[in-house]
DNA sequence: AACAGCCCATAAACAAGGTTAAGAAATAAG
DNA sequence: CTTATTTCTTAACCTTGTTTATGGGCTGTT
C-alpha cells in the first residue's frame, strides 16, 4: 500500500500517532502516471507537494534556446515540487515529467496546512526534511563551483548509483551541466587513460 | 539591542508570545567578531547557528589545489551554519570568516532542541528558513548548470545589490564559480559591447 | 518485418573559461 | 602620511566545454 509506504518513510524521522497517521491518510490522494507524463508545467502553479512511492521523475527549467536543465530527480521514497510556486501561489518556470510509469502520492496546500497547525510534529519532520534537503544542494553547488565535468560526473555515479542505472547519460550530463556530446568525450577520455588500449 | 533585532526577525515570519521571547533571550549569546576572524575551521564541528545583527560572513570550501570557493555569503540578518555539521556531529569541511568587523547571536544544538521540545512554533520558523534558503539554492543550482559566467555575474548584481556593494569582486568571483582574472576578462567584454569606444 | 524515435559515439571548428605572470590602482594598516 | 597588502587589469597561451553534423545501435510500435 503506498500509504504504508509514506507513513514508514515519516516514521524514520519520527514516531507517529495513529491519529496522526489516519489524518494523513484521509488529506493525500494517489495517482498512476504514465512515462513522459506531467505533474507540473511551465506557467501553472505547483499544487502539490509530490512524494515518488515507485518510479521516478525529474524536475527541469527550459532555457531561451529549448534546452532543459535537470535540477532534481525523485525516485522512490524522495519528494518533488516546485517550493517557491508552491507557498506564494505564483505560476511555476519549471517542469516536472514522470522519467518511468510511476505511483504517487499527494498533498496539496490546504491539506498540508491543515496538518502543520493541528499536528505540529508535521512541522518538525518537515523542517527536518527541508534541512536535509538544503544540505544535499549545498553540496552540489559546491561541487558546482569548485570542480570540473568529470569530477562531477563521478560523483553523480559514486552518489546516486541507483539513479544512474536507470537514467540514460543525457540526463545525467543535463544535470552535472554539461552537454551529452561533451558527457561522451570525458567518458572516451577516462576510459582511454585506465585503459591504454590492449 | 541584538536581541531585539533577532525578534523582529522571527516575527515577520510568526507573532511570538512574551515568554518564546523569553526562552529565546536567555538561550542565545552574543558576539562581537573582528575581520577576518573564523567562527568555523575545517575539521571542527560546527557548534552553532549563527544569525548576523550587523556585518558580513563568507563560508567556502577549499580544494586540493588551495583555492576557496565561496558556498554562501551572509550580511545582516541572514543565517550561517554549516547544517549538516551541526545536525551530525561530524567534522567539517568548511571555513566561515568574517569579511567586516561584525557582531552575531549564536545558539547551539541543546538550546535550539530545547526551544523545538518546549515551543514547537520555532519547528514551523526554521521550518520555513530551511524551505526559503533551499529555494534561494534551487534556482543558484539551475542558474549554474544554465547560463554563462556573464550572465551569473548581472544575476548576482542585480539579486544582491547590496552585497556587491561591499563585497570585491574577487569574492563574487569565486561565489558564481570563476577565476578572478576572467571576471575582470567578462566585464571588460560587457563594457566594450555598450559604449564600443568613444 | 519495418519504421520512427531516441540514445550513444565521433570529429572538427569554435567559444568559454583557466593559468601564469606582471604591473597599476585601490585599501587597509602602521 | 606612508608603507603593505589586497584588488583589479591585461595579455599570451592552454584546457575545458560547445556546436554542428554524421552515422550506427537500440527500443517500442504498427
Amino acid at each position: 500500500m503506498p500509504i504504508e509506504q509514506l507513513i514508514a518513510y515519516f516514521v524514520k524521522y519520527i514516531p507517529l500517532k495513529d491519529i496522526e497517521k489516519n489524518e494523513l491518510k484521509n488529506r493525500v490522494i494517489e495517482k498512476r502516471i504514465k512515462r513522459r507524463q506531467f505533474i507540473l508545467q511551465e506557467n501553472d502553479v505547483c499544487k502539490y507537494y509530490t512524494f515518488v512511492v515507485s518510479g521516478c521523475f525529474k524536475m527541469y527549467g527550459v532555457d531561451d534556446k529549448g534546452a532543459e536543465h535537470n535540477i532534481q530527480f525523485a525516485a522512490e521514497n524522495d519528494w518533488i515540487a516546485d517550493i517557491g510556486s508552491f507557498h506564494s501561489g505564483k505560476a511555476s518556470r519549471l517542469y516536472i515529467e514522470a522519467i518511468e510509469p510511476s505511483v504517487i502520492l499527494q498533498i496539496d496546500q490546504t491539506n498540508l496546512v491543515y496538518l502543520y497547525h493541528n499536528h505540529p510534529k508535521f512541522d518538525r519532520i518537515f523542517r527536518v526534511i527541508a534541512e536535509n534537503k538544503f544540505i544535499e544542494l549545498q553540496n552540489r553547488v559546491l561541487l558546482n563551483i569548485s570542480s570540473t565535468a568529470d569530477e562531477r560526473y563521478q560523483t553523480f555515479l559514486n552518489q546516486y548509483p541507483n539513479l544512474a542505472n536507470r537514467l540514460p547519460d543525457t540526463q545525467i550530463a543535463s544535470y552535472i551541466g554539461i552537454t551529452p556530446e561533451f558527457l561522451s568525450k570525458v567518458r572516451r577520455i577516462r576510459a582511454k587513460k585506465q585503459l591504454p588500449l590492449t
